[in-house]
DNA sequence: GTTTAATTTAAACAAGTGTTTAAAATACGG
DNA sequence: CCGTATTTTAAACACTTGTTTAAATTAAAC
């Protein structure tokens, strides 16, 4: 059936498009194998494991996204001295949904699956994204450290694991968020809108000054 | 072995602390039977299914909580007419942590059992909620929005809904996150004082004024 | 104490999981 | 074009899951 290694893409394809929607343990191989028409077994011949093929499923993304995002932080801190934290996570936008041009719903479905990933993960997935994107992720929380110097570390280390919670369960739930906010309200976001909504939101938590 | 419905509570405790420890899907009835010293089958006896038993276990806790809650902002509302986000907020703390003398560690497994409610539920779980203690949630919704006017119900859908967020992240990665600022800054947390820092972040971020 | 109802128990069930195997098919290098 | 390596395939494996069954046990009623 299909020519070679064009194997290896269609389970990746099917199998972002489900860990997304459904999760990573809720989503089967023969579910992925079906959606994507090729042999069960071709999972193990490929990936080795599943839990390879969601490490491999992640790292499409991040090989892309991680040094975007670092780069635009560089050239913030270079054009910018005293940049806003909302300057700071706007600059994570452009790198974000630059994703929708390498996959069609490329940027809500990179979110999800870290969302996802934070949430089911035991252990294996934050290994494997703090080993190979550690460095991206200190630079970045160093830029959001500096421009709110009157937070003390250890409230700053509460207030992005906050921000770090908004956003992955924003982002596990956008589909149905969108759709009660259609339903209810007569919004119709997509996760563009539903990005620059709650960049705000997570600048004035984290930016609060600590109550004594 | 163990004297007659007291099966019943048995299972219940040890089904929490599993739930709330490693999510719903991911706690097979043959751990919770084992740990409870009860027979598999009495599951289904007592419970009739895994789902029912899920549900008896979240009712358990929100037949306490949402009582007491509704009636602390009745309180709030009478005696402070221009009552704060922070004082609204705050206003669930005391019913929060009197779930500590309802059962050992109560708070924290309740709002762990609620974190993952949220992030698990296909759907069975948030009917049950809003079915049951729908009118509770309306009402806390509505002291939210009255309190914070300048916020369009819209844009309130969606911060509520970060908030949401925020805290069923926080809690349910609650016992990891204690341990790193415990190592990382010496900083010893009970979930008491975890709660009174997402406080501000939760007010800040809800209330901060929209952007044109 | 006997009968009836409620509960507990061990065993099996049916369905689903990730992974492995060995044979078949395809592609590639010389 | 042939032989080798790569890839695909169907089948089976070993294991876990929630649920059901029917017999054994315990408690309650009379």
């Amino acid at each position: 059936m299909a020519n070679r290694s064009d194997t290896k893409t269609r389970i990746l394809d099917a199998a972002e498009k489900l860990f997304a929607e459904r999760g990573f343990s809720e989503t089967s191989l023969r579910l992925i194998t079906s959606k994507a028409e090729v042999n069960l077994a071709s999972v193990n011949y490929h990936f080795g494991s599943k839990k390879e093929l969601i490490r491999a499923v992640l790292a499409r993304y991040l090989d892309v996204f991680m040094p975007a995002a670092s780069s635009e932080i560089v050239s913030l801190q270079s054009s910018d001295k005293d940049a806003s934290l909302n300057d700071i996570f706007s600059t994570l936008v452009k790198p974000l949904l630059d994703l929708n041009q390498l996959r069609s719903e490329g940027t809500r479905t990179f979110l999800q699956l870290l969302g996802r990933g934070y949430i089911e993960s035991q252990g294996h997935l934050r290994w494997f994204i703090t080993t190979h994107y550690g460095d991206h992720l200190t630079q970045f929380v160093k830029a959001v450290a500096d421009s709110a110097p009157h937070i003390p570390p250890a409230e700053m280390f509460w207030r992005l694991h906050f921000t770090l919670g908004t956003v992955v369960f924003t982002m596990a739930s956008a589909d149905a968020l969108t759709e009660i906010a259609a339903a209810d309200f007569g919004e119709h976001n997509d996760i563009e809108a539903v990005i620059r909504k709650v960049i705000p939101y997570l600048s004035a938590g984290v930016a609060v000054p600590v109550t004594a």
